[in-house]
DNA sequence: GGCCAGGCGCGTA
DNA sequence: TACGCGCATGGC
């Protein structure tokens, strides 16, 4: 057990907010695996408990993976003061990017294209049961397993993959970890790059486009300036500064180049979350709490 | 039951 | 360069 000061945080946004698949509420506390850790968090004031089942080491991993020593004021400084940013932060204050594990977050946002959360939910934890190590947990409590290394799924097959409901993306995700497996492409080398090399580096691998590739970048790495557009953010960007007019994507990814500052990626989450969340009322989001 | 989902790759003009 | 289409699967 181990508590963490964490100011100007809104853990249930920041877990459930599609960046990470693991999460799931259970009564008050978030339960999630982030490494080969097992962890129970549980969110008061203005700190956040933490839980594991074994050793938990130095506990470094925790407060890296949560992002607890970022300043968020100081972000929200850097962004346009405009009505839309003004209403998405005042949607959820408190919403941070995580840093998750590289390989973790490329592999499931190859899974996710042209899938609901939800579902994207189901196939990482498909993938987890069956190829992952099981993790330390509390006596009593369901297994849980660690997410599967690139080197172990190389070395599965297409139909396992689509067992687990990849479906056609399948052997993206298979190819993909083979080519990790052989070199061909090196995540640890992607920080000392520049956003566009990184870019196009992780554009290499099948299945990843640049969505996928931002997605990536973002989530995994910490390239602010990643700026991801889907469905959802196409949506932001046209109703809310282009007045629902059907302007294109080169455009509407030009626009968010020029006009979202030195954190886009940070501005780009909080518009994900208000379209993804307006209109709904708080607590009825059975859309990606994880909750069975 | 039809539309849509944190898209991508490929063929065609 | 710019479209348009197929691809699996399941939530709503």
């Amino acid at each position: 057990m181990m508590e963490f000061p964490a100011k100007n945080y809104d853990l249930a946004a920041t877990l459930a907010s599609g960046q990470a698949f693991r999460w799931r509420l259970i009564g008050h506390a978030w339960e999630g695996v982030i490494g080969k850790h097992w962890v129970r968090l549980r969110q008061e004031q203005d700190r956040i408990i933490a839980q594991t089942a074994g050793p938990a080491g130095n506990w470094d991993w925790l407060p890296h993976y949560l992002q607890l020593s970022i300043d968020l004021n100081q972000i929200f400084a850097t962004f346009p003061p405009d009505e839309p940013m003004r209403r998405s932060m005042q949607s959820c204050a408190g919403l941070r990017l995580l840093r998750q594990e590289p390989w973790e977050c490329l592999a499931s946002f190859i899974c996710s294209s042209t899938k609901q959360i939800t579902q994207i939910q189901q196939i990482v934890a498909l993938l987890c049961r069956r190829f992952g190590r099981p993790a330390a947990v509390p006596d009593g409590h369901e297994p849980v397993y660690s997410f599967p290394g690139f080197r172990t799924l190389a070395e599965v097959t297409e139909r396992d993959l689509r067992e687990c409901k990849l479906g056609f993306r399948a052997p993206y995700l298979l190819n993909s970890a083979k080519k990790l497996r052989d070199g061909e492409i090196n995540l640890s080398a992607l920080p000392r790059l520049s956003l566009e090399e990184a870019r196009a580096r992780l554009m290499q691998l099948p299945g990843v486009g640049l969505k996928i590739a931002d997605c990536v970048l973002l989530f995994g790495f910490g390239f602010q300036q990643a700026f991801p557009v889907d469905v959802w953010v196409m949506r932001a960007l046209r109703d809310l500064y282009f007045a629902k007019r059907p302007v294109k994507l080169p455009r509407l990814r030009e626009f968010s180049q020029t006009h979202f500052g030195p954190h886009s990626g940070y501005a780009q989450q909080y518009l994900f979350h208000y379209m993804r969340t307006k209109g709904r009322k708080r607590g009825s989001l059975n859309i990606d709490t994880g909750q069975k």
